[in-house]
DNA sequence: TATCTGAGATGACATTTGTCATTATCATTA
DNA sequence: TAATGATAATGACAAATGTCATCTCAGATA
């Protein structure tokens, strides 16, 4: 199995050649120092995998994978990072990339190659217990960084339930003028201009 | 690295505990051919990794996974699948399990083992490509089947995006009169009362 | 050809909604 | 005690919204 490794570091990049070589199936094919080297070897090389870090002077392994899968789309792409990294991991998974580890895992390197090498993704395990978190992320929204109350949050839930201020009045035991007040201000608080507006960003601001 | 088995088909279970042991670094410590002797069997063996079927009689797969998990969050479980089942994903995601492959896939399932047991998270390939859909899901909602035109559902997405009546027909070169006229349409369609119950029904009916 | 149909438009209408100025209460605080 | 500030309520008002009956018109259909 032919193997690319892309790294900025000389010393890390020699470490993973060394590691990688002491398998008697893989075979390191080239070494690049920077994400261009890696686009313009991985074409003349054709390795099978392709072993990048993501954050390198220059081209960036995520620019420099996507442009790599473009014109070969066989080879596989195993990013290592130094991070967890939210929105590097949504970058890669939505590019294609075929796994993400960290480097402190690197004894595990091999095994990850040898899996991503036979069509299947592979996850650092710490990566993996943030996923979850990142499918159904909750309440993380700073209410009170816009100086909303804890009346204003539950009228924002109730306005995001679809119910309209008379409803809301009566489930919150307030008169309907108090509620268009409240609307009012939280509306100016949040720059928004109605309540459908606010209904949109609850689901893509408070509760995506 | 000791391996349990879980399948309650005698031939799977068989044939992959030869490909398994064909593996010097592999030991089969056992083969379970339902959920309940899986627990059990995990309890007592105390394996690195069960590799197990999500489809069996009585207790299936993720049921019996969570119980092992409960007891020993140590030991690494690979689901094997006959099928690409969002709702498995998701729920074997959610529980802590460590890999999803395809049993079609199996040539690659001592890589994935080894993976797996190294503490890295696992995916069939051709799973992995349904990953991005999973997380920005799109467009499975059955506009067909009530009655819904691509106009229509255009003015649906337009109100999703906080849009007035006036802002929509300057967007979709129509009078506001028409635009009333097609909200109106839709909410009887939907059975929904406002525009703002249609931003809710949009956020977690079609695009959750 | 005559008819039917559906998309688009209009105008009228009742509601709902958001804004604003003002007032009332009540608890806290200077 | 008096001043303050937060909470709740009113009333007035303009704008936006949703419903309905009706009209036009082009294209399909009989």
């Amino acid at each position: 199995m032919k193997v690319l490794i892309a790294d900025d570091d000389p010393l890390v990049a020699g470490a993973l050649k060394v590691i990688l070589e002491a398998q008697n199936d893989i075979e390191v094919a080239g070494v690049a120092s920077n994400g261009e080297e890696a686009v313009s070897m991985a074409a003349s090389l054709l390795p099978d995998v392709a072993v990048m870090d993501i954050r390198m002077d220059g081209m960036n392994g995520i620019e420099a994978a996507s442009l790599i899968l473009k014109e070969h789309k066989e080879i596989k792409i195993l990013f290592l990072t130094t991070f967890l990294d939210d929105e590097y991991i949504n970058q890669a998974l939505n590019m294609g990339a075929s796994g993400y580890i960290l480097k402190q895992d690197s004894g595990t390197l091999p095994s990850a190659v040898r899996a991503v090498g036979g069509g299947q993704i592979v996850f650092g395990g710490r990566i993996v217990k943030k996923l979850p978190d990142l499918l159904n992320r909750k309440e993380q929204f700073d209410y009170d960084s816009y100086g909303i109350s804890d009346k204003e949050k539950e009228l924002i839930e109730m306005v995001a339930e679809g119910l309209s201020n008379k409803e809301i009045s009566e489930k919150m035991f307030l008169g309907e003028g108090t509620v268009r007040n409240m609307m009012s201000s939280v509306l100016s608080k949040l720059d928004l201009r109605d309540r459908t507006q606010l209904a949109c960003f609850y689901y893509q601001k408070i509760k995506p």
